[in-house]
DNA sequence: CTCCGTGCAAATAGTTTGCAACCAA
DNA sequence: TTGGTTGCAAACTATTTGCACGGAG
């Protein structure tokens, strides 16, 4: 019994078509449950590795949807070009080396936040970034 | 008595030249002593409007000059296009405001990070970033 | 005098967008 | 049928680089 993916039952949800380069980003992302940090180059390799070629405004414009949807993240603080999305979506934070460019997780229980920081009246905190570096 | 201003007398240190275009961006950036968060362009508009064109291809340069001397700093975690730049060389973080772009230093003593946190062995922290994000 | 540094334009890199053909529902 | 989607290429934005000229030391 093939039921389907929760991923691909969340673009159902949205309203969005189940398209063929959806399900194969999807696929390629979450396909074995593993957490990933990509970049939209990685995706059109590794599908053309497969002979699942995708035009990369495509797997862009896929992603967007995909960070809309929050099935992925992207990951700031980094000094590599590309934008680089994270398939984790639990909270967590980043060990960046800036030697290798090697990204790693850390959980988001070993960072604190004081909790007397001043926002600007009227904001809330819709989330925060920590990147430790590391060379 | 004018002497030399820190920052010019840094490039001096690090045996650069004294050149028009250096000390005109220092000027601009430094010039009254206010932490600033600039991109290239706004340099070289700023630059513009005081009738003191510089190339924007040298303005990179120069800015690249300034981060390995640790005049400035690249600031990450926002999502505007341009890479900005912080003359507040002091340990600190910022909030971001995703609804209106402005980005707000806040003191590093308002942010605390576990001391357990696990590096890839043999590496040291390089320092940390941390942007809030608020909406 | 000697190079380092500059201006400019061309080259790159990453990402977005316009539009005709397509296809999931 | 029909409007959301795709592919492709062109457009764009941000940044880097190559090269001949120019100015600081």
């Amino acid at each position: 019994m093939t039921s389907t993916p929760p991923h691909l039952q969340t673009l159902l949800d949205a309203g969005l078509r189940l398209t063929s380069p959806r399900t194969e980003i999807a696929r390629v992302l979450f396909g074995d449950g593993q957490a990933r940090h990509v970049t939209a180059d990685w995706i059109a390799a590794a599908l053309d590795k497969g002979g699942k070629h995708i035009a990369l405004g495509t797997i862009y414009n896929t992603l967007r949807h995909f960070l809309d949807l929050g099935l992925v993240r992207e990951v700031h603080g980094t000094r590599t070009g590309a934008t680089i999305f994270d398939t984790n979506t639990h909270p967590h934070h980043h060990i960046y080396d800036e030697t290798t460019g090697q990204l790693t997780d850390i959980s988001a229980v070993d960072v604190s936040l004081a909790d007397q920081i001043d926002l600007p009246e009227g904001k809330t905190v819709s989330g925060y970034d920590v990147v430790i570096r590391v060379r």
